[in-house]
DNA sequence: CATGAATGAGTTTTCATTCAT
DNA sequence: TATGAATGAAAACTCATTCAT
């Protein structure tokens, strides 16, 4: 029926993954977990209520999922390539400007992640993804250190604090306070490394 | 029955009704809204369900009460004898105490505030406290910009940066990154002030 | 409002439970654990869905409850002041005749407690009330065959027998083949004791 | 494909029917009716849950088809070359011999066939097949009184008191108290001959 | 006033059945 | 013919709210 349907079934078959995917992060990012219902998932994702647990063990499964998903594609996209051996500025404006990026093409996803993170229903190796991310910034904030262009005092509070202040550039977008493009990231960016450098 | 009550029934009324905010602070912090029962918060106040609904109307109106007189709480505690007329780095550094202060007296506070922001159940009064704090701290800004000490970008954007970074430091200390206790807000504030400062 | 309404709140409290349990028991009788929905119970005990999950913490929880009740029930009243003393034919004739009346006091009970002995749902503490009444059997058994009035073989068998055929009386009665009164149990005792006599 | 095929279609088309037949019977006796999901019949048939919709209108003809297979085969296997002109004694020998090789040859129809008598799902015609077993061996009994040889009580009552007993040998089998063969019923069989006879 | 037992609407989840392939 | 993904009706269970005491 569809003229150059090479792959029918798989396209169908992962789509309908996709789709509920999709539904969920919008709902779970604007509802919260609790504050979202299976049914409403399934009517966003236009499947039936049933389909979703052909495709997931229950409603924990599929916030794990959805977790595991977005804090991996976060990872990849943020250390895919990464300059090791460029000056620590120059890393630092590349971190940010990925970020910028990411939250820019999927909107829904960072705060996703950010709401969730506490939840009891994160599970183990939802919570080990994470502490990746959190490695990597880490170590390049130590090697930054080492060199001697970032403030000497605990990484942990520097990223902290520019991670704070990226999240608060999100959170005045997604409210209607900043405009909602890279413009108010590249804005910040400057200010940001005035928070770290020495 | 209190032979010398001076304010018996006045003193008895209020004190369940803050047991019960306080049940709810802890609760609605920890779990969200959606994720907690309210016999639950009967349970933790050490009262009966029944009881919650004399003093609030709804699990709504509970949340709501418990938003305004936090948010109330903190733009009090924030503005009350404001060094209206010191320089603009004092003025930083008293805001930035205040709040660090703040938190750390209260602690589920902050959290439930942040948490709860979006919901769609919290009502236009508690969004209007919200917007008083936030004018309060424009205001500031905008002086402190017309005296030329901090960065001439949108206040907004520098607004949204410090808070961002505050409420980073708050979320370390919350998830064990960083101490609980003043020590990482006082190490933070210089590198703050110069994420706004000219 | 009633008179002599001497206790009023415990007899209405454990009416509610004991209400719900017997609905429970006759519907588990007919229909099976698994054909018998919640609602159903509630209905037929006149409370609604809810008031169950506070009596029980679940499905299970309630099927195990009336099975204890009931198991501990026959095993009192069978063992109750048994003859211990007396002779073989006279202690048959005793159980027997306390099984029979048993049945047709409470006509579901043997009828649900036959029916759930295999389930999975059915927990260990059932499982031990069960053993108890099985193990004072073999043990009046054996010592009738001690005395050489029962025939020699294993115990087991000899009560598997003779219950068996009680359980076949009771099925007749229920299906409509026999009458629903004492008198096919009456009838049925001399030949069940040619079953197991020497 | 399969080149000597002499009943091709007809062999794969019962074979799977009787497939299902199988999976179905072993699940209905261990779970029940209410307890086995379609789908789980269809897993351990290893058919599709589709298929077995292509053999059975719905789960419940799907039951009577097995409660009528069953139940007919058994009264085939009971009632075939059944020496009519036998004495009494031999004819209970016979007929308890040949239930006692049902139930071991078919471990798990007796249990089904028990288990699922009073099922509201039982129709019609799986009923009638029970009721020509239950007239033939109410034949018999009839005659053998007439020869003086049973006790000259309800055949009803003598029919379901040895029929109990047997099941409850099967049910000690099932449950480990008895061997799992010949034996225990062989050993039973002068017991409950003792039962009937004058 | 305070309570907590009771409830039914709503939640998560399962499953008999259908139907496009 | 055989399939198994899809579904929605119904199951078990939870919880915000009420009300008799």
């Amino acid at each position: 029926m569809a003229p150059p349907a090479l792959l029918p079934r798989a396209s169908t078959q992962g789509d309908k993954r996709e789709v509920i995917l999709a539904a969920a992060l919008e709902l779970f990012a604007e509802r919260g977990f609790h504050g979202t219902a299976v049914p409403l998932v399934a009517e966003k994702a236009g499947v039936g209520a049933g389909t979703i647990y052909r495709y997931f063990e229950s409603k924990e499964a599929l916030v794990n999922a959805l977790y595991q998903k977005w804090k991996g594609e976060l990872l990849a996209q943020v250390t895919a390539n990464f300059p090791q051996t460029a000056g620590a500025r120059e890393q630092f404006s590349v971190i940010w400007r990925r970020l910028a990026e990411f939250v820019l093409e999927n909107p829904h996803v960072y705060t996703f992640l950010e709401l969730h993170h506490h939840g009891s229903y994160v599970d183990a190796e939802s919570r080990a993804i994470e502490n990746r991310l959190h490695d990597f910034a880490v170590g390049v904030i130590r090697k930054a250190q080492a060199e001697g262009v970032l403030k000497p005092v605990d990484p942990e509070l520097l990223l902290t604090l520019v991670h704070g202040a990226f999240i608060g550039v999100l959170r005045a977008c997604r409210e209607g306070r900043l405009a909602v493009s890279l413009e108010p990231f590249l804005a910040a960016e400057p200010s940001c490394w005035d928070l770290v450098r020495r």
